[in-house]
DNA sequence: TTGAAAATGATAGTAATACTATTATATTTG
DNA sequence: CAAATATAATAGTATTACTATCATTTTCAA
């Protein structure tokens, strides 16, 4: 899998840059330590200012790429869940029972990635931290709308509705299996969280995981 | 409970504002307006600056009850869970079946507020599409351990808890009682925002509530 | 290999943001 | 009524989130 991501380029909606950041030198630069700077100083902290002096280029460069640090973030977030999906995809592939897809699916989505996969410029356990702790600003703004019709969320939502199927599949008649894979996708991020800051009001640590919590209520509920 | 209410005082942790803003005319005029500011531009475009010309105050006197917009954040997030912490507590007060109280708490949490009680100056209804679009910004920052620890956040984690302690209730051994809480809590609002936004992947609609999906799957769940 | 096109860099400028500080004017209250 | 307190007005600062222009470097096609 992870020799055929190297060869393979995860693609993300093109309205969301002005230029293809994979295109050039710079521009994977660009997403290269915009990830690492996030991670850093957090994503209302950044700016393009700071990210150019970070890899020695020019504010006005950067803005050659993306509009806005927002698209930026937007882009970051279009190839988390594209690279998800992709792992997703060949993880359930093949797999005949539908018990079992779907739990290989959770798995997918829940596990903490531990280690980079070196194959391209993108540090893959630096992005799932910044997914954590700043994918939700993507969309909670006042401009989602004309976004989402730009087609700026396809893949989060290809993602679930591949989820949602599977669920489907072992229960047809479960009523809320839409709602099922969307919290799915969302509690393992705030789980996540929690347990990094609130670790009062979470039970995953280092021996309970988010997808032992999850797998776990997604059974319970479709049995 | 709404004739309780106007002669209670909804308590915030006081670190979170300079001056008591229910302790003035003008306090109570800068959170009033600020619901409804935020809910009309959003909170990142929102500005003191535009809350002073709206209510016909000065910029330097709203920064005399708040260090920054993003305390303002957490005191309306402080605010609502205080609210809805109250009437989870009135609702489910004498209920003795262990299932029908843990019931009533998910109603309180999961439902929509139509009308604006009109016993105080905040606007309950839209302070709660505040909380859908904004809440996650008051901790998705750097500063969320900092912030934990001065307590900002007790409210919102004392809520969780007392649903913790009722999912327990049902079944002492269940062993996700925080993480299925803090579940029900995010997915509601994660719900209600799909809903508005992401119709595709939500089933939550018209007929269909973000209460009749978490009920179902608690109640499931905890089988 | 050269020369035009494309990409990048440097610099400057703008309106807005997120404040702080100071001073003046109301308002409250003892 | 005076003193204390609250609010308003004004000014000022560093930073942000850009846009515009022009200079320089790199690329790549004839």
């Amino acid at each position: 899998m992870i020799n055929l991501l190297s060869n393979l380029k995860i693609s993300v909606p093109d309205k969301i840059y002005i230029k293809d950041p994979e295109s050039s030198k710079l521009g994977k630069r660009i997403v290269e330590h915009s990830i690492l700077l996030i991670d850093e100083i957090g994503f209302d902290s950044f700016t393009f200012k700071k990210l150019g002096q970070k890899i020695g280029s020019n504010e006005s460069s950067i803005y050659r790429y993306f509009e806005s640090k927002h698209k930026l973030l937007l882009y970051l977030s279009s190839w988390y869940w594209a690279w998800i999906e992709y792992q997703l995809v060949f993880a359930t592939h093949n797999v005949s029972n539908a018990n079992e897809k779907l739990d290989k699916a959770i798995e997918t989505i829940t596990r903490t990635i531990a280690v980079d996969s070196n194959f391209s410029h993108i540090n893959e356990v630096v992005l799932n931290r910044i997914i954590i702790n700043e994918n939700s600003k993507s969309y909670l703004t006042k401009e989602v709308d004309a976004e989402n019709r730009e087609g700026y969320f396809i893949i989060y939502k290809r993602l679930i509705t591949r989820l949602s199927d599977m669920i489907l599949s072992i229960n047809p008649t479960y009523p809320y299996a839409l709602s099922l894979a969307s919290t799915i996708v969302e509690s393992t991020l705030h789980q996540h969280f929690l347990k990094d800051h609130f670790k009062s009001i979470t039970d995953c640590n280092d021996s309970i995981s988010p997808y032992d919590f999850l797998s776990h209520l997604t059974q319970t509920t479709l049995k």
